[in-house]
DNA sequence: ACATTATGTGCAATCGTTTGCACAACTGCC
DNA sequence: GGCAGTTGTGCAAACGATTGCACATAATGT
């Protein structure tokens, strides 16, 4: 027959001569210390030569801490978030903590319904990647005091612990950038209002064009549902068939600013020639496109390495503070920009 | 205190006034018919209104059964990985389980390590995206008994289920493609030979040119030790610098394509003018290369999704016999190819 | 009407660990 | 040499669900 995880401490205990839980203090780093050491190296030996694997499923009863998190994200196909993903496993996995993930394509039945199986799994933590500002699941969490950490997105509730990028920074480098080149009139393709990068970069976007001088034209700001290159591709066809003789555009991402070039070349023009463009996230391949996309690179995988940390942080030091981390962007300038 | 899961069988069949052994007949589908249908409404009822969910944990322990599963692959940003696991993650969720990730990153130790954080934590089987030919684990395995699909790479083993691409079609198909428009002496930029992907696509070439009664000259395959780009540039470079007169390179993977580009160009040629180049894979973006990339569509997502489905069935019914599956791939003709 | 079978529910053991408590044995002290 | 204090180990009760078995009660057959 099968014979996984067939050997128990139970085994190495008969094996050694001692009882049971003598055998889980030696494997246990914290209780070790109360064992002789003579005993200790018997009983690492014994485990060693049975080829004896702790059950997790078991400690997970018992100690009600399942060593398991649960992270969400709207779709891992989206080449955002796979580093992202990486960077979680990696922060975790030096601790000895697991992911499970759970797509939920911005579908808010979807994450309820991923929250609830994660639960169900005793998760013994929460990263959400999918977080919409006003999201009923962060207020859900606090109350069952389930560690939770926002990554990529945050969110308007606070108390909340979160990793995310300086979009604020982001959106002023590439407008600074701009305006270093000579545009002045700039428009700005901007994501969902209801996500805080769409709303974050919208407002900096603002905020930027007037403290640098340069024509703050809400006319100029066309709107998106969705972070997607069909909502970029109809918003700025928009803004370009109302004429308003602006020579660049921020867009909110890169897929954006993909529809971007597509809008650009149906309108008859060139970019960067007539219009130039950047992006935001520096995803895979836009330094192969024509032109090259000038973007701001966000440290996908920091972020979530970082969020991984603060999540175990958070679970092992259950009375350790929220606190909103902001990293740093990039601004990385190729080929879709340049002077008026 | 934090509630999470507070409540159990045992509250639910408090609240109802039956012995918790019912409550938990009730909510097995499987013995639910044994029960009068009153009390299995009544305690339904009582589960709602108490918001019971059953533990995980605890089930897995008695049933040794956790419904998770473990998927290795080689690297998550790596743009193939996405939709596979995607698939897989739609296949199994349609059946209650639920995947915890390993990336490997091609190393052999992190293979075998997270092989065995997975069985610690009671994997009711394994899916393997990362199978050298010779993998040892494969064995291991089936020795133990554990459930195992192999998706995307196969294997020289056999008695071992396995989804993969059909990778001897892609490889007719772009030779065809490239007689068709007349070229004769066709390059190929081999994968790894320790990899099936790498070894069935370089053997078919040869099979194919043979068919197809054009130059089947082994000094026209070059090697690589890795599906990258600098492995792909260097060969490429090395191809090329032995002015061995081919007009198009059959690449082994698209990243290996985007290295002829560059090599070509390096060379002051220029793609498809000169050399005619093919990919396979498909990956986002390559169609906004310039060129496009002409490439072998993998379907990528159903070949997961048929993975996580052939591992619950291998699962839940233990004799089912090991089978091979190839699935369909498709050719996408882009700008990177012309005639001679 | 009585024996027999079906049916529905309760009982208690079990899965593999962890951990509070008890208690020997040993140490050191005066 | 008796007493308090350590120290190291065993004991047994959990954790929350599942399930073979037992046993009432109801249904069936003759």
């Amino acid at each position: 027959m099968a014979s996984r995880s067939r050997v128990t401490i139970r085994d190495v205990a008969e094996l050694v001569g001692v009882h049971p839980s003598t055998v889980s203090r030696v494997l246990n780093p914290a209780t070790r210390g109360r064992i002789t050491s003579e005993i200790v190296a018997k009983v690492n030996e014994a485990a060693a030569e049975l080829g004896y694997r702790p059950n997790q499923t078991a400690r997970g009863l018992r100690t009600n801490r399942t060593q398991t998190i649960g992270v969400l994200i709207p779709d891992i196909t989206n080449p955002l978030f796979p580093p992202i993903i990486r960077g979680i496993e990696d922060g975790l996995g030096a601790n000895g903590y697991t992911a499970i993930l759970g797509n939920t394509d911005n579908i808010a039945t979807r994450e309820t319904e991923a929250v609830a199986t994660m639960r169900a799994r005793q998760v013994d933590g929460l990263i959400l990647a999918t977080a919409r500002r006003d999201d009923p699941i962060i207020a859900e969490c606090i109350a069952e005091g389930l560690p939770l950490v926002l990554v990529n997105r945050s969110a308007d509730t606070d108390g909340v612990s979160s990793i995310v990028n300086d979009d604020a920074l982001g959106i002023a480098l590439a407008v600074r950038h701009l305006k270093y080149l000579g545009h002045t009139r700039i428009a700005h393709i901007a994501g969902p209002r209801s996500l805080s990068t769409g709303e974050a970069r919208r407002r900096s976007f603002l905020e930027v064009m007037n403290s640098e001088g340069l024509d703050a034209d809400e006319a100029l700001i066309a709107e998106t549902t969705a972070f997607s290159e069909d909502e970029g591709l109809r918003a700025c066809a928009e803004l370009i068939s109302k004429n308003l003789k602006f020579t660049a555009i921020v867009a909110a991402n890169d897929l954006i600013a993909l529809a971007a070039y597509e809008a650009i070349a149906d309108a008859g023009l060139t970019c960067p020639d007539d219009i130039s463009v950047t992006g935001f996230n520096d995803m895979p391949f836009v330094d192969r496109l024509t032109p090259p996309l000038t973007t701001v690179r966000i440290p996908h995988y920091e972020l979530g390495r970082e969020a991984g940390r603060r999540l175990v942080e958070l679970i092992e030091t259950p009375d350790s503070p929220a606190r909103a981390t902001m990293l740093r962007p990039e601004l990385i300038v190729r080929g879709s920009t340049s002077t008026v």
